[in-house]
DNA sequence: CTGAAAGCGCTTACAG
DNA sequence: CTGAAAGCGCTTACAG
């Protein structure tokens, strides 16, 4: 059974498929009892427009595309959330891609996004470099990222404050009275990282604390990335007695670790996240963290978009700032250390 | 600037707009050299087929709706991973909405499905009921239900056999010489939740177990009305010795409540979740669980909707078996209790 | 206010 | 093997 086109109502309507046309996208020039009329035969008859047709000749498909590593990552989805969402509210459709960090997956991605003709696309926490990014700019259509690793001045970003909010969350530690605070971070390499590395620097720096080589350890972004870092840093002579970490994942892992070797968080070590994942709350102990508004991310990236392109001048660059989420992972530390 | 069209190429190869098409699609009937020739100068000009104006002839559109409640919930997001990973196989695209268990949203989904002419739609652990299903199927497109919990007849589905993987968790609990075990359930009329009830009494019986009612507590799979259930159950006179929990998350929200308790698990109280979502080897203890192999029920449901549209008599229910994963967050019970 | 016509970018019988 | 023609379902100048 095929779908009614715009003909059939016109047949029903006794009219000419432009006008049907017209009274169906609310032209002012149809008289407003033939828009009625034609409104309802449409409705009656289960009557739903082409996206495709009408694409064709408008040259807009009311589609973005939205690239990720993997939707399975927690941080991705709640931001896919905010960004759908906000799609939803301008009859927008997002079409979803796994890039699984493989360049020929990557590749095809953006060949898939090409020939959809999506609007605009959103590229989520993407690891990988500016070659993709160059790529995908050339679909020629607006693009913006949203946390990524390699910005390009070219492109339109939505990014959390780095800096000022790793400032906070070590600061907090420093107030709490640690002076022996290590930072675990991700891989080499990806900005965030060296920003949220800057903003514990800077806050050592401006508590006059001593920044101390052996107390930067890599994980690589999760548990057993955490976990191997805490490791390290707990066989120093001179152990710390708190950790910043890049992220949640690797908290969690840190946490483990400090279990494992029977020590106790926060009583003998502090531990503080970053991101505020769903189950930073449900750690043991609740994780103290930065909470990046994930959800609010997503929807402020979508609109960057859709002003794009409206053509308005948007602003570029977005900072978003972070908020320092005071749980159960951090405390004074012990009076004889 | 314009994206090139068939047109274009064909200009630039001297041959007509029919034989670039062909050409393109890989079709026998143009000679090898012109075929190549053709090939060549579409890369050179970086053409991109138009998707729209390719389905509006074919009346296909190599897409595919994937409706969630929200793919902020990590079940949903780890199906959505393995559903877009096997729609990457066979080049479709997937278009992503979440209905948020709103109504009106729902309707929105289901009316930009229709427009967009995707091909077939799949919905994950959808709450709603039979209407909206009844709804969807109005697309007359055919739709594979994931975990839904109103089944129904006419559909395809991929389900978790709850029955036996219940049957195996609870199973589990007897062999450790538990005789109090309760089960803590989601909202009342979910049928996975009738079924894994039904696997939980099933093993009880097996084992001559007496079914006490007040063993039987209903959550809302989610922390909150997991830890509110374990209450209950912690203030019965006769306290269970061991929870087996609809979800996780439930799970979860029931170990923090027994730790509140001053209660440790599993040295008191036994705890059994249902998922394997990540965190669950994270919790304090990792959790015993049932694994649901969420990305391959993904990939299962988009390849029952390829074979169906591909008019493949294909099986219409498919139950997928759980996996019990043994962790510490069960033991025997105490041998005074 | 309404209709006839052209055209968006493809595919695919129909001829040759 | 290749081309001219029709048509998919819309929108939108152009006439009236």
């Amino acid at each position: 059974m095929r779908r009614s086109s715009i003909k059939d109502i016109a047949r029903l309507a006794n009219v000419s498929h432009s006008t049907v046309s017209r009274a169906l996208s609310g032209s002012t020039l149809i008289s407003p009892e033939t828009v009625q009329r034609i409104r309802r035969i449409a409705e009656d008859s289960g009557y739903r427009p082409s996206a495709a047709a009408r694409s064709l000749v408008t040259s807009r498909t009311a589609t973005i595309g939205v690239v990720v590593t993997s939707i399975a990552d927690p941080f991705a989805a709640e931001v896919v959330l905010g960004i759908e969402d906000a799609a939803n509210d301008c009859n927008y459709s997002v079409i979803l891609a796994n890039s699984c960090a493989q360049p020929e997956r990557e590749v095809r991605v953006v060949r898939a996004f090409e020939e959809r003709r999506v609007d605009g696309i959103i590229v989520t926490s993407s690891r990988v470099g500016a070659v993709y990014v160059e790529m995908l700019s050339q679909t020629r259509v607006p693009i913006v990222l949203l946390n990524n690793q390699h910005p390009s001045e070219v492109m339109h970003s939505v990014m959390i404050d780095n800096l000022s909010a790793s400032q906070k969350a070590t600061r907090h530690l420093i107030d709490l009275g640690h002076r022996r605070i290590a930072y675990v971070g991700d891989r080499f390499g990806c900005q965030s990282d060296t920003e949220r590395f800057g903003g514990y620097r800077a806050a050592l720096d401006l508590a006059y604390l001593p920044f101390q080589p052996e107390y930067v350890v890599h994980g690589s972004g999760n548990p057993e990335g955490g976990a191997a870092a805490a490791e390290t840093l707990l066989s120093l002579p001179s152990q710390p007695t708190a950790i910043f970490c890049y992220n949640d994942m690797t908290a969690l892992g840190a946490m483990r670790a400090i279990a494992a070797r029977g020590l106790s968080v926060p009583s003998d070590i502090s531990v503080v996240g970053f991101d505020d994942l769903f189950f930073a709350q449900y750690s043991t102990p609740p994780l103290t963290t930065v909470r990046q508004p994930m959800r609010e991310m997503g929807r402020l990236a979508l609109d960057t978009l859709m002003k794009l392109l409206a053509e308005d001048g948007s602003q570029p660059n977005i900072k978003v700032p972070g908020e320092l989420i005071v749980r159960h992972s951090t405390a004074p530390p012990k009076e004889n250390t």
